[in-house]
DNA sequence: GACGCTCATGGAATCGTTTCCATGGAAACG
DNA sequence: CGTTTCCATGGAAACGATTCCATGAGCGTC
């Protein structure tokens, strides 16, 4: 592989000469521009990234660690994130903690030592000695999605108050007053906020305040199933259903399926927080609140790359879309 | 933040020998070693990744490019090779080229100047000049998924021809002859191989060979609900339908919703190539043939480090099986 | 007791860039 | 025409690690 002394020589100029062409960083005369693009191109010369970043002390890479890569939120989150960092000149290490904190300790030590300029995290938990030693280290950081305790950093979130009143909304429209609510673990400011905020507002929006109908999983299917069995267990026959995310609604649907009749299970409207494709196609559909991932993940980007440049910033939180399908 | 010189200095030893103990090298005597191992504690010393690849010419990082993070199967398929290269001391750089062949190129660039070990690909078209000129640079590379004409690189995917024999079998045994087959784009290996296979044995599974219940879309949502309206248009009224991918599967039941009565879409059964969680809960069921998309990955790495480590490498297919979710 | 061998270590070269500094020539200005 | 200013360029230092080479200590053997 050809290196830029290559193409000095070939081009006839100084390695000095070559580089500031070929990285822009400087005037360089028409004449010895056009000589070093020329040797460049039929050198197939490619720049190597790991001596830049070493003599720059920067490598134009972003950190993102997520909670679960399988997650559509998270995958779409993911997406838009890489292509803003793309759009303006950065790569995106993405790295999957799989909702375990253990694993994701060792991405921030990968993350360390590979250099990377910023770092979009979605916590697991809380803050662990590695993302200390990085904090510490003055390692630009932002949050997403979920906010951490003891973490001073920009925040870039859905907008968990706005997103619940929607529901409320909906609910009481459609007349329903015995509603289930399945939540997540409230160490996550995701599932506390949402909780909170529909405790605070079920009464004015005609809604039952009978605590036997409110239960919480683990954000994923299986707590899910098992808080719905146990709502449902106790004896209450909701009208309706709110599911904290899309994989407890998922659990929430298995649990009423499990437990009532085809028919009885089908007269159960289902609401989510976390829009999904296949909502549509269950019986009856289900009603969700649309959350933008892609902007989330755009936004954090923006605001990193802000922060890595000096500029102030501030937290933001993206608002909300009902997308509703119920059928009457 | 500190540099292996520090540590050296602190440690009492010269630069080398700190060196050759923090990365395990060579022999180094307990003295120096405990000496180094408490100084760099005490430093908080991370490697610095950047020189290390430089000096040795080699990353530890490999790059994974896939058609679409969010589609389950890659997104499945990216978290277990990221897993598997992780436990064996590789770093995954995950690109998503987003079904388009411009952004994978600018990927494929961005691999070729952080000096990638190795490449993980699922291609989107024919080989490109930018994959060319990284396959010349010897650089090691496999498929994932799809094959590609023109190069000569293993390749780790499903075993096409076996998981339609699931689907043969199941529609015979269900006593369907009108059965709809919803297509991909068949400049693709996989949705080829996978049309290839169902036309080859319908005949002898008692499936109808009019070619007018034969379509095929884009290997997504909207592609294939045209296609499905097509076959309807054509007269047909299909007893079952079977989709060729997930995305497939998905536009073909919005179809057959947009032409048919409630009762009358309820009354078609469908199969698909490819599971997700959400079929369960369609009217009625949908069957699918599942895909080791996590065991492609966790292949694909390990071919790949075989081919970096110049062991030999073959390709492999990999066994689908069926989840039957029929509901008699 | 001399010789040879092993083995840990110090010191220096090296990887491929970017960037600093000095230089020389051209342009600008009085 | 002489002096200053500007600017492109050549050459070298620097980034932080790994690794080669030489050295010297320690030890076993004849």
């Amino acid at each position: 592989m050809s290196t830029i002394k290559d193409v000095a020589e070939r081009a006839g100029v100084a390695l000095g000469t070559a580089s500031r062409v070929l990285s822009g960083s400087a005037q360089t005369s028409p004449e010895s521009r056009a000589r070093v693009l020329a040797a460049a191109a039929e050198l197939n010369y490619v720049r190597n990234g790991t001596a830049r970043a070493l003599r720059r002390s920067r490598t134009d890479v972003l950190g993102l660690l997520v909670s679960d890569i399988r997650n559509p939120f998270f995958s779409e989150l993911a997406h838009a994130a890489e292509r803003e960092a793309m759009r303006r000149g950065y790569t995106v290490l993405l790295a999957n903690a799989n909702e375990d904190a253990a694993q994701a300790d060792e991405y921030l030590r990968i993350f360390a030592t590979q250099r990377i300029d910023g770092l979009l995290l979605s916590p697991q938990g809380p803050v662990s000695p590695q993302l200390e030693s990085l904090v510490a280290s003055r390692l630009p950081v932002v949050l997403l999605n979920r906010s951490l305790d003891g973490l001073d950093a920009p925040l870039f979130a859905t907008d968990n108050a706005q997103g619940v009143a929607l529901v409320l909304d909906w609910l009481q429209v459609r007349g329903h007053t015995e509603v289930a609510f399945i939540g997540g673990p409230t160490a996550f400011s995701t599932a506390a906020e949402r909780k909170a905020a529909y405790l605070a507002g079920r009464e004015s929006h005609g809604i039952s305040v009978d605590d036997r109908l409110i239960d919480e999983g683990d954000f994923l299917a299986d707590g899910a199933e098992a808080a719905m069995l146990r709502v449902l267990d106790r004896g209450k026959r909701p009208t309706a259903v709110f599911g904290v995310n899309e994989p407890t609604t998922l659990g929430a649907v298995r649990g009423l399926r499990r437990r009532l009749s085809v028919v009885e299970a089908a007269r159960v409207e289902v609401i989510s927080f976390d829009d999904v494709d296949w909502f549509e196609f269950a019986t009856p559909p289900i009603s969700a609140v649309r959350i933008g991932a892609a902007e989330i993940g755009r936004l954090g980007v923006a605001g990193l790359l802000d922060l890595i440049e000096g500029r102030p910033v501030s937290s933001r939180r993206v608002a909300t879309s009902l997308v509703d399908r119920a059928l009457s």
